[in-house]
DNA sequence: TAAGGTTTAATTGTGGACAATTAAATCAGG
DNA sequence: CCTGATTTAATTGTCCACAATTAAACCTTA
């Protein structure tokens, strides 16, 4: 008994249950997504950073300088996003943009001092974060490395 | 000296590992959330669908008949999104928005025949989904598990 | 070196998401 | 009944997300 059919079990079961919402792994990786992004926010807010935004510096804190190739690869995320964000971003003197003079297609973002003082205001963030989960660190890492193998399936 | 130490290994690991990327459970989620969507797109695409639309179409396929605010309950979204998403819905004739008689603040949602139709053609999209992961069907319901109990401890 | 193809950002247009506000309808207490 | 609080959608404004197009710079190769 696959369906749970109410009345009718033979005429239309397989059809249904595989369109429930409730039977999808698409909605609840979706709404989780979504439900995190908004658990971020009070910690976000107070740095007038957006969930997007935070994911960028992440990497600039790490490496400094990046192209907008770079970020946009290892965020998964085209210049459609990054040019608008990141001009956002510069407008608040968090980061410079400027064009590589040895390749005057690429635009290089690099971290300014505004930028690097986020950083240690963020430190708390992802511990907060880990206390609402409710999740012990093997289960985040098991989580974690599963949606990892989807991503390399997908992309 | 906070901040670099390439050298002193016991410096500032802790807050600088816990601010990377690959160490975000956030990232991934968010990252396979797009890519899931995306690897939507073309199925959906042939039924002139958006992924938020379809995940309307699934609650609408099962209810017939809910108001903005129950769809809102269960996909977890709000008025500023469905509103609009409804209307373009609307347009197309997929189905019906009508004040509920008996309480003039309450929009019904209703699904009209061509919104009826889209169901039969969508029936071999999860199908096909479920293809594309790679996954054992023990994996992905283990998965949503996870997923939904996260839910919980945000929602 | 000139022509054609490739790479890289930027732009444009559409469609979500969501916070905050507005406005109408309903309900509860007096 | 009347008043004030609550509920519900709609609206407004900002910020993603992404497909499709454009344009400039670079590279290849004949």
């Amino acid at each position: 008994m696959k369906t749970a059919a109410t009345d009718t079990p033979a005429a239309r079961p397989p059809v249904t249950s595989v369109l429930k919402l409730e039977n999808q792994l698409c909605f609840p990786l979706y709404a989780v997504s979504r439900m995190v992004t908004k658990a971020y926010q009070p910690h976000l807010l107070a740095l007038d950073l957006t969930y997007p935004q935070y994911l960028v510096f992440m990497l600039l804190w790490e490496h400094d300088q990046l192209t907008v190739k770079e970020l946009g690869e290892k965020l998964l995320l085209d210049s459609g996003t990054l040019t608008p964000l990141l001009k956002r971003m510069e407008q608040k003197q968090w980061l410079s943009r400027r064009r590589d003079p040895r390749d005057e297609r690429s635009v290089i973002i690099g971290l300014l001092p505004a930028g690097r003082a986020l950083q240690a205001k963020a430190g708390r963030i992802p511990i907060d974060m880990l206390d609402k989960l409710h999740m012990s660190p093997a289960e985040i890492s098991a989580l974690r490395t599963q949606l990892t193998h989807i991503l390399t399936q997908l992309a």
